[in-house]
DNA sequence: AATTAACCGAGACGGTACGTCTGGTCTTTAA
DNA sequence: TTAAAGACCAGACGTACCGTCTCGGTTAATT
């Protein structure tokens, strides 16, 4: 029979160490070639306390991840009346976000990640991209009553018009993301959108 | 020095064999688990031969899918003088295609493949992607002449609009690949092209 | 500081349930494979409440020997005045008791254990093999006080010409453990001790 | 389905740096803190390499020793004519090497080995111990000849009851080993052989 | 009766080593 | 020269135990 561990009783100062080695490595020595191995030397942890935790490598990186962005909770995207205006100045954030060469292997990572794994899939719906949705949604249905956008628009489809190019232009290197592409994108889709 | 091996020289059996191992390995323990140690046995040939010829693993499962789609090559899409008709019928089949469990570990591969590697990331492009793309974008040239679509259209813009919601759903999971979500994507993706 | 503990408070419950255990894993499944780890579970006892009353897994195991042959104490040898065939009769349960495969694990687990600590061995030679040795010296001391044993032999040697043979025959499987072997040493021995 | 590997393969380099790296261990840390690990490391070898080739780590120890020795084969004992000077010469060496402390760990490890494997001890018996036994006897036998040993003497029963006090006192640490208790012996056996 | 100090079961912890698996290189033999 | 075969060095895998530690919960002997 298999026990689970007893959650009471988990070193909060091994959990850290953990999460924070791991971030290091990834951006260190990439994805592909980090080791649970080199996680628990770096962290100065026994390799059981990492299995006993954790089910796989991804896991744990994923939880790295989440651990880092647990304060970006409850953010707001700006309104100030203009839904072409801001939806561009929160593009461009955007796709300069994914233009930066620091962010690259991590969140590469991260996605490799989420791909492969279901589950991780699923956690990373609910705790980070749900969230943060949630937020764009609500700036949307501010330009719904603004009538700047239909009222019966699907903006989960909207939302998907607006960044699922972003992200795949990114994940698959189809080109370049600039200022200028994220214009575009935001008019095109402010397009579809009219009321 | 190194001495590059010499194509001429090279066994098609051989390539044959380890392509067609690389294919049903990794359907039967998926992408994570393939191990050139497997292939080079299933494929009853020496691991020095996998080496000799490719860079990775990840070019071994690339090439084994290039090879099963090299006869896809020079299909042109409908062209029934609708565009709305011809795209929908299009999208239906791509959902389609995204929501079959039989093609979902393989093409799950690949993709990691090419997020992983940005070289073949670049073959991907020239060699699969391109050719598909450009029988595309002659359709939506063709609905230009037609009026359908405004004419100063950025075509690749409109590619990623149709294309990279679908692909971000299966990739992640984030929602359902039904024949509706294609239709519902068509229309938007049409009233952003309006003339 | 280091506390010793009381062994006043020491639970005799425990203390039989892990000996109980040693015994039990010994037999199952070898001294090499035997684990505190085990013995703790099986004894359902806490691992430190073994660190906490034994030295090492070795200390363990001879202790459960102990345990056992606790009862075997102020046996005597018999004494029918007639030195060889008493000698002979005892040698022959001697060998016939080696020969056991029942014992076979266990004694052979206890011989390691006294072979690598020098301690263990201090204690088994004075707890186990001193009163034994006694008894056997004082059944020779009367055959020399009947003249059948030269008035000066060294006794001590005498032992070891008798038993040493045996059990470096079980020891080594080096040769079988039969009652005409044990005869054909008996003999041997009482010409080497004769008046 | 297993492969046994092709000895014809094997690399005698290896082979050589793991006897002796193995040999250098067990002096330097003992046989109980020995670990194949540390083996392979000192060796510059990889640890399957070991793995292929041995069966544990007792097996190699083992070969390590058997390495050493296979220079001291075909030697013979001292034949003065007078069997009571050449057995306490002989005797005397013998009881020296063993109070060697220098080979005090190592031998006391290959010892383990040889009582824990009933598999290594065949070994033991055929290589190593064998020859040299044989060599005893022959020189026992030419005592006969002369008239010194009974000629219906059992020789080996002759050489247990020689050796096997002498290693019983070393291994369970029973008694000093002297000079003297090594002619004692001699005495002793040899009032036992007479004619 | 209340306090208190030790033991107790339990099990997480930092570690070491296990025996296996794979990566990528090198060598041998045959075609 | 290429290929099959497979040994080699290297090192990560996930597991088993080590011996230490901390946690609540008895238990027994003082207060």
């Amino acid at each position: 029979m298999h026990k689970k561990p007893d959650p009471a009783r988990r070193s909060e100062r091994s959990r850290q160490a953990i999460l924070q080695a791991a971030r290091e490595l990834v951006t260190e020595v990439g994805y592909a070639k980090l080791s649970i191995e080199a996680i628990a030397a770096r962290a100065g942890v026994g390799k059981q306390t990492i299995y006993r935790w954790w089910r796989s490598k991804g896991a744990v990186v994923f939880d790295s991840f989440l651990a880092l962005s647990e304060d970006t909770q409850g953010m707001a995207l700006p309104d100030t009346g203009d839904i072409e205006a801001d939806l561009k100045t929160v593009m461009r954030a955007t796709v300069a976000e994914f233009a930066d060469p620091a962010f690259e292997a991590p969140i590469r990572a991260l996605n490799m990640e989420i791909v492969a794994d279901p589950e991780l899939a699923a956690q990373y719906r609910d705790k980070l991209a749900g969230p943060v949705d949630e937020a764009k949604k609500e700036r949307l249905r501010s330009a719904q009553r603004a009538g700047q956008i239909a009222e019966d628009a699907d903006l989960d489809l909207a939302l998907e018009l607006l960044y699922a190019p972003v992200y795949q232009r990114w994940l698959l290197r189809t080109g370049p993301l600039t200022p200028e592409y994220a214009d575009a994108l935001v008019d095109a889709v402010l397009r579809a959108l009219r009321p």
